[in-house]
DNA sequence: TTTAATCCCTATTAATTTACTAGGGTTTAA
DNA sequence: TTAAACCCTAGTAAATTAATAGGGATTAAA
């Protein structure tokens, strides 16, 4: 049941411009230095939160990444889905949409849990807002006070 | 965030035991065709259990498998974290382990969000009991009716 | 007392997924 | 014109998951 190293790199990657990028694109190589991921690797992660809306591109020299909306808008729900897909515990579509229809879902008593979880899941990253990640990244970063080495958000 | 074949197959297996297990035991053997499972596959799997407390084993001709306690007893919570580990998203001592300190636990923002996924799958798992899934499938085979077929609990 | 049914254990392999590297292409400000 | 940036996709290495395989121990019943 763990997220993927997509999921945990990105979140990172978008809090970082939410962070550093006062409406300045913020290019990618900075963030890879900052948060120690491969330009190339990071690349595919931010083209998922592109394509999902997440973030804007500027291309060309002094390019870079935008958040696309203000980070109050953005949920960690949205981000985490852009990176992960679907953030349900099983394969089933009855589960993971609304419309669909599972073929042998009239036996399947299990479902029952997985619903649970996987409404759970969505229900507390979406609860979570980007402008709350910032929020709590200025509170610690207060706290630490006079450590100038440290300074970039981490991760467990 | 997929749940392991672990997770499922386990579930299944000791709900296959709280329906057809009436003070009797059964067999492995019995469980394996019922749920389409290879009968070594499973053993590791209910090893797992036998050695958390959800099931005993009686060893032995005519031996098998029987809950440890009432189905009423036993969370969901309980089935899949013997299976699975650990139901958190992230590897952090901090939040799969109330005791711990992560290292760099002063400048990470993101274990805000990890905790809060962590805690809620855990919340819903613990407050679905193996008696809520036996009932459900008693509900699930009256409505099926007469589909002689598929008697046995199915998943997704 | 023998036999067959059953649980018990662990090593190995196959399959799949994840994580990453590599490298060529396009756009655009300076 | 150039260099700094984004854009795209193919390939590979590493890790994890899923399963197979097979020998051992226990015990009810013939």
């Amino acid at each position: 049941m763990r997220l993927s190293t997509k999921g945990r790199y990105g979140l990172r990657a978008v809090l970082d411009i939410a962070i550093n990028g006062n409406d300045e694109a913020i290019a990618l190589s900075q963030i890879a230095e900052r948060q120690e991921i491969s330009v190339n690797y990071l690349e595919q992660l931010i083209a998922k939160l592109r394509k999902s809306g997440v973030v804007n591109s500027i291309r060309g020299a002094q390019g870079g990444y935008i958040l696309a909306r203000p980070a109050h808008d953005i949920s960690v729900g949205e981000i985490l889905r852009s990176l992960e897909g679907d953030l349900s515990p099983v394969e089933c579509s009855e589960i993971n949409d609304a419309d669909a229809e599972c073929s042998h879902s009239d036996l399947c008593v299990t479902k029952y849990v997985w619903k649970r979880i996987s409404d759970s899941i969505n229900d507390a990253v979406d609860g979570i807002m980007l402008s709350d990640l910032v929020d709590e990244s200025r509170k610690v970063q207060a706290e630490a006070g006079n450590n100038q080495e440290k300074r970039t958000n981490q991760t467990c």
